[in-house]
DNA sequence: CGTTTTTGATAGTAATACTATTAATTATTG
DNA sequence: CAATAATTAATAGTATTACTATCAAAAACG
């Protein structure tokens, strides 16, 4: 079997994770701590302790933890978007290449054995509930210019050219792009959390299959 | 000329802050610091600082600094939805009130005379970067009980039933609703930072007008 | 085997998010 | 109207957070 291992930007870490085992170990138990913390109680200190290391030695990998949060969620997106590549080779017809698209977006994930130390599913829920905050921040320009966001971009500009095939004259498909990926976290959260903003029925199975009902409605006649 | 005030949830404060002369300060400083500093890093010690007071003094009127931004969040959507009911009033034509509604939702945000100490503008760049940080926590369901989000799904439930006057038969019609309450916001905070995210320009003036193009675009053709 | 690199242990700082105490002011009531 | 109760402001203090600095021990590496 094929180890993923994807290359992130420089700029997000002082020193590469994947490259050591301490690293590594702060990859894993991060998610796993964010995940259960939420990030806004998150420290390197709990971290540290965590993994039986100081916070001295996890700021040798990174500089603070909004970088770490960004390292994660990038490792999301590239994962997610090589998945969706994978999916879609030898697909010609442009309206099934949307379709099967939009079917990966929204489909329930699961442990991804091909990446032995992520649980994706932890990183996912990580996703629905943090994902914004990596940008909702004044910080946000500088973080951009120096490539923090490309891995969301990039997959926002493989579902335009996806859109832009099936309509070519819809002339709104960057904000159809991110609208749908920030919509599908979003009725995930409400299914769970803020039930009456949601038509998705919160159900740990079956709120996938309503979800991409809704999402390709939602696609296909705005695009028509 | 009328004066407006609305009534907001008990449990958004220790001590009502429209009764008293600090608390109307509070309130009025606190979106001057929270739009230029951003949410992350406004302090209660800075807003005791900018209107002469003191920290101690703060926490007599709010809990924490967490339900200071609900207030405040709380009071824009109170207020949205009063100039949409206003707006509205003696439409009969159910696609026309849907129109209109989108409008004021799309439309750039002026100061309003009636409100004398609240500075629209701000508050509304305040909701744009800061809104989602209100339900993206752990406490959401805690919050969600004390009622702490019912003027935004008042407003939400408000636009379903303009939805399905439109269309009886739309299946997903409180997410559409909330979807473009959260669109509206991402779009023109993308097209400002992130501007491959979206087809709109950046143009303090000019990109009302569009941003509404794309809504009402994609709120009729989704439901028709 | 010696040198560079990496880690761990310890300590320290400035800022944040509160809490507790006391002093001053205002309101209530006999 | 004076005594007392309640409210508010000002001051100070605590625990935690987000880092930084230093140095010695351990690993890795040529």
């Amino acid at each position: 079997m094929a180890i993923l291992s994807f290359t992130l930007s420089q700029n997000l870490y002082v020193r590469d994770p994947q490259a050591t085992d301490l690293g590594q170990k702060i990859i894993q138990s991060s998610i796993e701590m964010i995940d259960k913390l939420g990030f806004d109680h998150f420290t390197f200190k709990k971290l540290a302790n965590d993994i039986g290391s100081t916070e001295a030695s996890v700021y040798r990998y990174f500089e603070n933890k909004h970088k770490l949060l960004i390292y994660l969620i990038d490792w999301y997106w590239t994962w997610l978007e090589y998945r969706i590549d994978y999916e879609i080779n030898n697909i010609k017809s442009p309206t099934e290449r949307l379709k099967l698209c939009l079917h990966k977006l929204c489909e329930e994930k699961v442990f991804d054995p091909q990446v032995a130390h992520v649980d994706e599913r932890a990183l996912d829920r990580i996703m629905i509930a943090e994902f914004e905050k990596t940008f909702l921040t004044k910080q946000v320009d500088e973080d951009n210019k120096d490539g923090l966001f490309l891995p969301y971009k990039s997959l926002c500009k493989k579902i335009v050219s996806f859109i832009t095939a099936v309509s070519p004259n819809y002339k709104f498909p960057h904000s159809l792009a991110s609208t749908i990926l920030v919509m599908i976290r979003h009725q995930l959260y409400y299914a769970r959390h803020l039930p009456t903003l949601s038509d998705i029925k919160y159900d740990p199975k079956q709120q996938y299959k309503k979800l991409y009902v809704l999402i390709e409605q939602l696609v296909f006649k705005t695009i028509q």
